[in-house]
DNA sequence: GAAAAACGTTGAAGTCATTCATTTTTGCAG
DNA sequence: CTGCAAAAATGAATGACTTCAACGTTTTTC
């Protein structure tokens, strides 16, 4: 059933991505431009366009396999969560950080993160937005799953609450992927300083 | 004391800012060009970026002034806040709002935020982010002036408190301008929702 | 199996930010 | 007023993304 135009098309389109997450890596992906990875995949300048609208179309679709994974792996911390609000929170948040920079340099997030406010209105703009209201729906879920079993107190508002937690630690990934000096250990102990403080005041036994 | 010289470097300043700050409301960032700009400042495109290193730099020069404004605003409410820690954060970041529109179009913003994440160290990045850590010290100190008069708790730690409110009130404009048919009211609506729980939990009497 | 249709590929041309060697203007000394 | 040095203005050239008309290849039809 899969012509052999179907095969050739899957193949060039995995030639020219596989290609996209080498170079943006290595060299940065400003600096990597059309040609060079037409070059890599073998295909022309034209074919690149093809497959995907612009150079940020690319990069987005790199970002969202990342992103993909770390959904992935928040999902297990929701489904099972640490004992205690603080511990729990932390724990989500702590490993959306640590997975970030597996695939992706600061360079790459920062160029990704530039695109999805420049041109929310492109397809690879709402689909970056897209995965951050994932995201986001995630913390909220902890909150509601943490509340459900009694560590946060009733009365909270958990969507406010998630947003506000969600919005903090996005802020301060942004933050952290706009100096490169800046290592993941600092970033998690800012975020802590900010996330504990609020987590207790929200936990049922202050 | 002005010779010739200097005055010319001022009109031709002044003419070319003037010029972008009327473009880029009415055709927005993107769509206005430098020769655009030049033509109507009455200089040549190299005299352009005489005065300014990239067309990022205009804009952020137009976003200070804005920024500048909103700052001084804020400093009056700082001064003298409304009574109770939910009025006060509500009218600071209210008037930030309230404000953000007079001079700059959602597209502005968009482009001013994408230029300080994706080049987070030429000058023009630096600038935004410096007017942000302003914004944020500016909340900050709001928080420490309602924790000197008893409007909220003092065992909070006002900066952490401050920076997560920042982080939020930041993100959730991000939102905003992200999406062009999102009222301010819809937006001033949505950070209440999350603001008015945090400042409740945070006041001295629960 | 050949012709026609459908689908993809190609790279040269267009656009725009930015640079830089050259030219013009200004300030100033004699 | 003249000539010169410093400062600034100029716009053609460069480089990168993106578009598109012409060409090639695969699939379908008869």
């Amino acid at each position: 059933m899969t012509g052999l135009r179907e095969r050739q098309k899957a193949d060039r389109e995995k030639r020219i991505l596989q290609a996209a997450v080498t170079r943006f890596r290595a060299e940065g992906y400003k600096s990597v431009r059309i040609e060079d990875l037409a070059q890599i995949a073998e295909v022309s300048v034209g074919t690149v366009y093809n497959y995907y609208q612009t150079k940020g179309d690319i990069l987005i679709a790199v970002v969202a396999m990342e992103v993909a994974e770390v959904l992935d792996a928040g999902e297990t911390i929701v489904t099972a969560p640490p004992q205690g609000a603080e511990n729990a929170l932390l724990a989500l948040i702590f490993q959306y950080y640590d997975h970030s920079l597996e695939y992706l340099s600061k360079e790459m997030w920062r160029s990704a993160m530039a695109l999805s406010i420049e041109a929310p209105g492109t397809p690879n703009g709402r689909h970056y937005t897209d995965l951050d209201h994932r995201l986001a729906a995630q913390v909220t879920d902890l909150v509601t799953a943490l509340q459900a079993r009694g560590d946060i107190r009733p009365e909270i508002d958990a969507r406010a609450f998630g947003e506000v937690l969600f919005n903090n630690l996005n802020q301060m990934f942004i933050d952290f992927v706009k100096d490169d000096d800046m290592t993941l250990d600092t970033l998690k102990a800012r975020v802590a300083a900010q996330t504990v403080p609020l987590a207790r005041m929200a936990s049922s036994r202050a």
